[in-house]
DNA sequence: TTGTGTGCAAACACTTTGCACCCGT
DNA sequence: ACGGGTGCAAAGTGTTTGCACACAA
């Protein structure tokens, strides 16, 4: 929050209720997600007066991106978003059942990525990587279900 | 062609003008495209009354997805193709000034993805890698954009 | 002839914008 | 009081869908 207070002094914009009761939401959680989550969670936490419109929350999300303290991500045509500030650099695991997010990093997609831009005269500012697959707990399903149908 | 033939057979769907007129579009060239650019092709090419309309183009490209013989990607929120069937697998520059893609191949990052995915216990089935930055032609010209400045 | 495919227009999901009023500074 | 911020409704994108007609099998 006094992060996000700081970019606003320093482009000249307000400190208002929305953008607070925004900020402090997305910031009391640490998972992913997207504007439609929450804005609905919003809306149930703060109904009334004091809700936050939608134009509003997609207005402060591209905020704090700008001010780098969300990262936004596109999976499946939709945006995502994650903390930035202070949280290390990472890479996603998509699980493609239940569409859960789980993080990994590693230096060496970080050499191999400078590498291959070295090699082909590009200069590298960030890249996405987003293995998919099925998530632990999809697959124990996966296989309950199997056993189900091979009794029939 | 004979490709999509095949998979229409067997979805016993039929084998239409329209269908033939825009796989054999998407083929002739080997670039990456987007829907949109792919509609104004096919009304440029084909005016009148065999043009291919934009819900047909959509829902062509999906079958040529499922039928493996277009890939899909996601940059930036749009859909973005480029041929799948007989082309090595490879991830993808992208330029962020001109939008320009390129392609590379690294079997390190397959090695890497999957050593990922089995240390978290996750049944890998594929990634999204994509390096963004800048391409060499467009280096150049930030460069000569640069100079300008400086003489000023 | 049967039922899939097509074009059209309209609906869709997500995001942005124009505008009159509100409120931080 | 000024100028940016907000909510509302409406406009934008890119993509999909309902429907009556057209056409491949």
């Amino acid at each position: 929050m006094e992060r996000f207070e700081e970019y606003l002094q320093a482009k000249g914009k307000r400190i208002t209720q929305p953008r607070r009761i925004l900020v402090e939401h997305v910031f009391s959680k640490h998972e992913h997600f997207d504007a439609d989550a929450l804005i609905e969670e919003l809306a149930q936490r703060d109904a009334g007066p004091k809700r936050v419109s939608r134009p509003t929350v997609y207005r402060t999300l591209n905020e704090l991106v700008e001010a780098g303290l969300l990262r936004k991500m596109d999976i499946g045509g939709r945006a995502v978003y994650e903390h930035d500030y202070g949280y290390p650099d990472h890479d996603h695991l998509y699980c493609t059942q239940c569409g859960k997010l789980s993080e990994f990093h590693s230096e060496e997609l970080i050499r191999l990525r400078d590498a291959v831009g070295r090699e082909q005269g590009f200069r590298v500012t960030g890249h996405k990587f987003i293995v998919n697959g099925t998530c632990q707990e999809c697959q124990r399903k996966t296989r309950r279900q199997k056993r189900k149908v091979d009794l029939i």
